[in-house]
DNA sequence: CGCCGACTTGACACCAATCAAGATAAGTGG
DNA sequence: CCACTTATCTTGATTGGTGTCAAGTCGGCG
């Protein structure tokens, strides 16, 4: 159980236009660093809560496997999924000594938790290794700043594909032999996530689906048909045209139409 | 020329109901400690452009007065305004060498223009100072996640409260005594922060002001009527009732539910 | 006074939230 | 294994929200 798994090619949230490079996450040699002093902790299965709003924050942690969906509560009740963690994502930084978010496994995940009294004191004594933790910060920051020009500028569908671009990236969700891509969550994370209420998000799908674009094998499984009508999808006006995307559509889909 | 002006009190992006201390800005201390190797930056009027999206990043800025719009384009070429900067307040942090977003001014502005080489020295010099920035990032990151919620959640006409109550606690805006807030900014940039049109802007002005929740003395002076009342429209649901605001439950919303 | 940009309002069409009702998949107990 | 319950997902219908075009108003400045 000493094996230390490959860190993955990227983090979740880069878009397919602007690769996010391997220094993104954290590199090998600092989550051994950090592993020095952290305690594993091993889920078997999703929904698990990992860390809750406004409690006091006196760990931070680090995925090693699976993925954690990061979220809020507004005051309306109505909860709000900032970020999905992958592997070499570190969550949980405190703000005020707490905790503002939550997080819970979406699956089964194994994740590292410091210490953050630790984590300071090595910060202190190692100030490259605090750099090189800033410059992560700095990237989730980035991350955010993203999330803020889809939430403020994309209609339900550009949001959709924005999130199946995302995921385009990882190999862990897309088999890109087959074009088949596994989504971790159901609707009403992916509801939660994008901003929108599940029926939406279900729609949206229907849609990609009409205009050619992908195709749902199940809920959960999502065949890519035709990635560069994405990010067109995603690259387009807010209002863009409805009626057909582009005018191919596949052979597959013909309805005599109505 | 060499006193160093007080502190604001708050960041811009605080709410109210989560009052954002000093620490969250840079001390003092830390602000003389950048001092030291800053270049002063004057400028006199708004709409001048300090850096942009794709540049090399070799400075990093720190806001001294006024008030900076930091902002990103979409590749569909609408712009997106990410954050309102204000003294206290850091900018220009470098992705792989870049700028990833642009700044211009707003209003007339001092600004101190800090070598990134000579900070990243000072940085590794000095861990206590760079964890300090560190904690400046992580506050702007949450920053950047409280934008997230309100663009995920709510509606133009809570959008707009939230922006205004934002204002209310920043003294240089908001003037207590006589309820006035003079705004920084036209409709323009206040449509592309709220991820809108500058017509609907108008429309949920008028719409607050129909209320009673404030009152439109210029398009960019704006009297506040009902403190409570905003924040109810805040904490609200997305699709609530619009009509009578102030057959209002008190904001104890227990969640006895169904 | 007249121009011009910023702002506002109206009209209209499209988007999306909500309620409601199936349809499908996943458990659960017999 | 099947019948049943349940959760999840999908689709339809309806209504309110909001982007867009267009027209009008206001204010500042030459």
């Amino acid at each position: 159980m000493n094996r230390w798994p490959e860190i993955r090619a990227r983090s979740f949230d880069g878009s397919i236009d602007r690769p996010v490079a391997l220094e993104n996450l954290l590199s090998r040699k600092e989550q051994e660093q950090l592993r020095s002093i952290a305690t594993v902790l091993e889920f078997n299965r999703g929904k698990t809560p990992i860390f809750s709003d406004g409690e006091e924050a006196r760990f931070v942690y680090l995925v090693d496997e699976g993925v954690i969906r990061i979220s809020r509560c507004a005051e309306s009740g109505q909860r709000q999924i900032l970020a999905f963690s992958v592997p070499g994502d570190l969550m949980g930084l405190p703000d005020g000594g707490r905790y503002v978010n939550s997080a819970e496994t979406v699956s089964a995940a194994r994740i590292y938790r410091l210490p953050w009294q630790r984590m300071q004191q090595m910060m202190l004594a190692d100030p490259q290794f605090q750099l090189n933790l800033l410059m992560k910060v700095v990237h989730d920051f980035r991350q955010a700043q993203m999330r803020i020009m889809t939430l403020g500028q994309q209609n339900i569908y550009q949001r959709l594909a924005s999130f199946i671009l995302d995921f385009l990236g990882i190999p862990e969700f897309y088999d890109e032999k087959r074009s088949l891509l596994k989504l971790p969550v159901n609707r009403f994370d992916l509801a939660d996530y994008l901003g929108t209420a599940p029926e939406s998000a279900a729609r949206a799908f229907a849609r990609l689906e009409s205009q050619g674009l992908v195709r749902r094998l199940t809920s959960r499984t999502i065949e890519i048909l035709d990635i560069d009508g994405l990010q067109l999808l995603r690259r387009g006006p807010r209002r863009g045209h409805s009626a057909e995307t582009h005018d191919r559509i596949p052979p597959s889909l013909q309805e005599h139409n109505a």
